[in-house]
DNA sequence: ACGCAAGCGGATAAATTTATCCGCTTAGTG
DNA sequence: CACTAAGCGGATAAATTTATCCGCTTGCGT
């Protein structure tokens, strides 16, 4: 067994680590795409080579980033599950985890690009996956929610709401809402259609369509 | 004014030109993502002049495919709005819309590409608004949904459904129809939350997550 | 069956992306 | 302070992608 007790990086180091990690987070936020390790280490000011020193490819940049977000999404989760009633448990979770994805800009082009079998996002996700089995059960247990209601329809959700936040984003910023409701409505978590956000208009839906613009935004 | 009388295609040249948009249409599905106009040249034994000749660029290629598959899209409205009940009319389409989006590979991924402002595509795009509004409209005047529900919850469906169908293509290729169903009841439009389709395994769902395997498929 | 506009193929140029290497600089220990 | 392991930068090589050009071939109207 080597024992790959790895020393903290060098102060000078760890500065450029992180500065790196942000100008790609905010590349990503204002592009929409993914930027090369070359375009960003210009950005960031420093040299290729301490790019690719730190982060062999973009894979692994784009590993990073996300298993920091990872780490708030799971706390998510934790949180949600400190209510009492299960219902509740399950709705806030629902409502804090799209929140979270419609706050973050880079989040979609992290998730596009992201490798979930890779080390330790594998844990991660499993440890979700515990969470959110946990919330689903005690729900159900409950009769808050549909009987057939099952884990799967989590992470459905997450992407369906996913998909409005990614085209609605610099368009209409809560437009989701909307969604999640109706998407809570249809599983039976909530009764009553309150629409407490109205649909989008003609001239908003019209700048949701396929576009290249809107593939790559600022310049 | 240029009268841009263009005469039909030499009958080799039109045959070239099918088959490199079908050879395209193969290469998209089989891989998930956009190959390149030499490769689809190669693909379908022609050179790259021939692809390059017909096609400028890859942009041209996409929007050449999207508008055929566009045509059939419009189709399905005018046939929805066949229906004497509003209701009716409505649900069918939004049925027959995502089943049309589901039953197509390569569709996720020309529609990533497309440009919908790209000529012919625009007309087609408010011939479709014009369907929409109307069946729309109808269906609401009848009561048949939330009175709030708007034109724009429509295409939110298709993303959301879109959203479900990308990742679930090669998995549970029906799993769109639970969620099509929870959001027509959330809508208003159906009442019984009757879960004709179940839900994904965990197992299933675990193979949805963002992975590069699943961005590089067959091999 | 002739003639030629139209079409074809694919070598190759240009641009972009990806990644390495190595001489110089510096943080941090003693 | 001095020494050295760690880190830095960026020129440049390699790979990939994008696109053009032009000599040869062929469909098809007469």
């Amino acid at each position: 067994m080597t024992p790959d007790k790895q020393r903290p990086l060098r102060a000078d180091a760890e500065r450029n680590r992180r500065l790196i990690m942000d100008t790609a987070d905010r590349l990503f936020a204002e592009r929409g795409a993914v930027a090369t390790l070359n375009e960003i280490a210009r950005e960031a000011g420093v040299g290729v080579g301490t790019v690719y020193r730190r982060f062999p490819d973009l894979q692994a940049l784009v590993d990073t980033l996300f298993t920091e977000r990872f780490t708030t999404f799971l706390a998510l989760a934790a949180a949600a599950e400190e209510h009492a009633d299960p219902g509740q448990a399950l709705r806030h979770y629902l409502l804090e985890a799209a929140q979270w994805r419609a706050g973050d800009r880079a989040l979609d082009v992290i998730l596009a690009h992201a490798d979930l079998d890779a080390r330790p996002l594998a844990g991660m996700r499993d440890e979700l996956g515990r969470h959110v089995d946990g919330l689903v059960e005690r729900a159900v247990a409950a009769g808050a929610v549909r009987e057939d209601f099952a884990s799967a329809d989590v992470y459905a959700y997450l992407y369906m709401v996913g998909a409005v936040v990614d085209r609605t984003h610099d368009i209409a910023p809560d437009a989701w809402r909307r969604y999640a409701e109706v998407l809570m409505v249809g599983f039976g978590l909530e009764q009553a259609p309150t629409a407490r956000t109205s649909a989008m208009t003609d001239a908003q839906i019209r700048l949701t369509w396929p576009s290249p613009s809107a593939r790559l935004p600022a310049d």
